[in-house]
RNA sequence: GGAGAGAUGGCGGAGUGGUCGAUCGCGCUCGUCUUGAAAACGAGAGAACUAACGUUCCGAGGGUUCGAAUCCCUCUCUCUCCUCCA
């Protein structure tokens, strides 16, 4: 969430960088409004809490039962007006911080106006795309006919967008998740496993909710969500922590399967692997000094690049416009494979910049000097890429025209040494 | 799933209705001493909101009371033993 203080402090410049996302001015009022309100009360209900704590004191002391007596009188009606108060405190507080839920992230000013993803900048396309002398296919006709995915039985077992990956299928996604984990690992992540079910709690703190419900899996018996990436429950690693300065920047990478209901998603990108409810990816997460955040971003996405070049498939990466930006990010870069079969660039990485955003609602901070006060730490997350889309676009850069597909240098000791799948 | 115990500051651990935001120990920071370090000695230090006064925070939420870390209720979590299990 944003800070309250930057809205009341500087409530135009808010205004006017959440304009560029498309954010209506009234909705920073709407959190201003409450907030004086609440103030307000806050100072009236303090003053009583005051004179209550002094009088109490006061009659600890009192020898006269008469004068205690009128003292205790007194304060069980100002008691009366204190909770009133509090009440009031309670609720405005509800209705401010609901308001203030609902905004999202500045953009930064480096990032380009946009309404939507026509508003994207290509920063570069890197690789050339390969020629191919017969007419490439789409990774599910591959998959099928090497009978290494199996669209039937995944709806079978699971209904529409699950999939079963069989064989050497299996063992490719497998080996890439261990390939980018241990890429990650050189480049200086931490890697950890976390639960692949979180608390509400962490699902607020992530930012998921409340914006994102109706994409999340819940299961309403234990109070816990399925997670729809990695960034959740390491965003949670560190709740409610005041970091040791020394240790900034700190890096993690973690894969875990991702869960996600599609809802807003219906009809959208129904063939194949590219967009199923459950996907497998792996995640690079950082802690940071507020001061280093987009010298960070840039090794983030050059970390990201880095897996796409290693596999030898042509990329490109674009920034996001503020219109079409993730609600937490204040600047986001987007890395996207080709896939030939399909004939489209694949969104694999995105990464991101939220600042506190995220620190700040999950109250993780640092002391930029050993006796100095915390303060909120930036955070960052980058896919270390979305796995099924780096294997649609392994299967469609690497297939051969008998429908073979060639396993790319950096996964064959991965594979037990294979080099072809046919 | 059954039985019991517990949750207090970075850690350990006191505190059962009124200067308790909290004794004490360890750890930490600074200083004295020392060539340097250790030891010893001295000093300091929690968090949030607030311009400030001040208010709030002893797992969370509610209640009793003039006043709650302390009494009552609910919840969550942790630990031990048993049961079960990959």
């Amino acid at each position: 969430m944003l800070d309250i203080r930057l809205l009341r402090e500087q409530p135009d410049v808010v205004k006017a960088t959440l304009a560029k996302a498309g954010v209506e001015a009234s909705a920073v009022d709407a959190v201003l409004v409450f907030d004086e309100k609440r103030r307000g009360v806050l100072a009236e209900v303090e003053r009583l809490k005051a004179l209550r704590n002094t009088v109490s004191k006061e009659i600890s002391t009192l020898k006269d039962a008469d004068v205690r007596n009128t003292k205790i009188a007194e304060m069980r009606v100002v008691g009366d007006q204190i909770s009133t108060l509090d009440k009031q405190v309670a609720e405005l507080e509800a209705a401010q911080q609901a308001a203030l839920l609902d905004l999202r992230n500045l953009p930064h000013e480096s990032v380009p106006v946009g309404a939507d993803e026509e508003g994207n900048v290509v920063l570069q396309t890197i690789g050339t795309p390969r020629q191919f002398d017969f007419a490439p296919r789409p990774h599910w006709e591959l998959g099928e006919s090497l009978d290494i995915i199996d669209f039937e039985r995944g709806v079978k077992v699971s209904g529409s967008r699950f999939y079963i990956l069989k064989g050497k299928g299996a063992r490719l996604q497998r080996a890439l998740i261990q390939w980018l984990l241990d890429l990650h690992g050189n480049q200086g992540y931490h890697e950890v496993y976390t639960p692949f079910v979180v608390k509400e709690q962490c699902m607020w703190g992530a930012r998921q909710l409340p914006k994102f419900r109706d994409n999340l899996y819940h299961d309403a018996e234990e109070d816990l969500w399925l997670v729809p990436t990695a960034e959740v429950p390491v965003t949670n690693l560190h709740r409610d922590e005041i970091l040791d300065a020394t240790q900034l920047p700190i890096n993690y990478c973690a894969y875990t399967p991702c869960f996600r209901r599609e809802k807003m998603s219906a009809g959208r990108d129904v063939r194949g692997i590219k967009r199923g409810h459950q996907f497998d990816k792996v995640e690079m997460y950082k802690f940071v000094h507020p001061d280093t955040s987009y010298a960070e971003l840039e090794k983030l996405r050059q970390d990201a690049e880095e897996s796409c070049r290693l596999l030898g498939i042509p990329y490109r990466t674009k920034v996001l416009c503020t219109g079409d930006m993730g609600f937490a990010s204040t600047k986001t870069y987007d890395i996207e494979l080709w896939a030939p079969g399909q004939d489209e660039w694949l969104e694999v990485s995105s990464c991101s910049n939220v600042e506190s955003f995220q620190a700040r609602s999950t109250n993780i901070r640092f002391r930029p000097e050993p006796t100095a006060k915390p303060e909120f730490v930036h955070t960052l997350n980058g896919s270390g890429l979305g796995i099924p889309r780096t294997m649609i676009a392994i299967m469609e850069n690497y297939q051969n025209a008998d429908g073979s597909i060639t396993v790319p240098e950096v996964l064959r000791s991965y594979m037990g040494g294979l080099e072809v799948i046919k």
